[in-house]
DNA sequence: CTGCCACTTCAAGTCGACTTGAGGTCAAGA
DNA sequence: TCTTGACCTCAAGTCGACTTGAAGTGGCAG
C-alpha cells in the first residue's frame, strides 16, 4: 500500500506559512533554544506539527511582555516536571500591575478626549489619574512587544 | 529686601534628583523635543519646575507603551489647541486591546499554576485560553516598556 | 585669581529581537 | 545529468531608547 501518512514533517517554509513566523525568526528561535527541529533532510530542518503549538505559546508569551529568555525558562518548566509556580505567580502579579497601569493610562486618554479644561494639567480628574499612576508605582521593565500573532490553526 | 524667590529654576541635576530621570536621559529627551530648558546659565541648562510634571506625563506614556515620538506628538496636542481626539481615542482603543491580551495571559499563568493536567497543552482550559488569545488577535506592535517611575512630588 | 568639578557636546556603545546579505549546499523536477 | 532555487550558515545591520566615554567649558568657593 501507498504511504498514507497525512501529518508529515514540516519544512521551515511550511512552519512559517502556518504560524506566520518568518523563517529567519524560526532559525533564531532555534538558536535561542525555544524550538528544535526533529531532524534534517540534508541541510534542511524538519519540524513536527507540535512546533506550531509551541510557537503559539511563544507568541502569547511575547505578547504578554516576556523576554525570549524568560519564555525559554518557562518552557523548561513546561516540560512537565514541577512547574515553577513561584515564577509563574510572580509573572502573573507583574501582569496585574501592568494591567492596572495600562488601565489608568487608558482612562486618562479617554478623559483627555472628553475633558474641556483649558489644559489637561488644570483638570483635577487628570491630575488625580496622574497621581494614581505615580503611586501605583509602575515597576516592570520588560518590553511588552505586542506583535501580530495569528491563530496557529492554519 | 533680599531675593526671596522660593521656586528658582532647577539645574539638570536637581531635575534628575526630583524626577528620578538621569541627566543623560533629560538631555536625550531635550534632543528629541520632549522637554526644553527655559534657558541656560553659561552652558548649563535651567529648567523650570513645570518640567517635572511633563516628565511625569512622559513616564506615564512610556509606561503605557508609547514611543517617544508618539508622546511628543501628544504633547503638541497638549499645548492646548484642539487635541487630536482621534489619535487619543485610537490610543485608548489600542490600550484596551493590549489590556485584554494581558488579562488572558495573566489568567493563563494563574491557571497554569493551579492546573494539574500532566501537560498544559492537554488541559482544555489552557487550550481555550490560547485560542482566545489567538482570536483576540493581538495587534499592537509597540513595546510597552514599563520602567520604574517615581512620584514627581519630590 | 585659581582650581575644582559639575556641567557641556558629540560620537560610539549597548541591549533585545530580529532582519538582511553574501556566499554555499543539495533535493528534486525537466 | 543538469539546473534551479529553496534552504543553509555566519556576520553584520537595524531600531528604539538610552548610556558611556573622551575631551572641553565655565560657575563659584576659597
Amino acid at each position: 500500500m501507498r504511504d498514507e501518512r497525512v501529518a508529515p514533517d514540516l519544512d521551515i517554509a511550511e512552519v512559517a506559512r502556518r504560524s506566520g513566523v518568518p523563517a529567519s525568526t524560526l532559525r533564531y528561535y532555534e538558536e535561542r533554544g525555544l524550538i528544535a527541529p526533529i531532524g534534517r533532510r540534508g541541510l534542511r530542518r524538519l519540524f513536527d506539527a507540535g512546533v506550531l503549538e509551541r510557537l503559539a505559546l511563544i507568541g502569547l508569551g511575547r505578547a504578554a511582555g516576556f523576554s525570549l529568555d524568560e519564555i525559554a525558562r518557562m518552557f523548561a518548566a513546561d516540560g512537565r516536571p514541577a512547574i515553577d509556580r513561584v515564577l509563574l505567580t510572580a509573572k502573573a502579579d507583574e501582569l496585574d500591575r501592568t494591567i492596572r497601569t495600562l488601565t489608568v493610562m487608558r482612562d486618562g486618554l479617554r478623559h483627555a478626549v472628553a475633558c474641556t479644561a483649558p489644559s489637561h494639567m488644570e483638570c483635577p480628574t487628570f491630575r488625580r489619574i496622574l497621581r494614581a499612576a505615580a503611586s501605583g508605582d509602575v515597576d516592570g521593565r520588560k518590553p511588552v512587544a505586542l506583535r501580530p500573532f495569528r491563530s496557529v490553526a492554519g
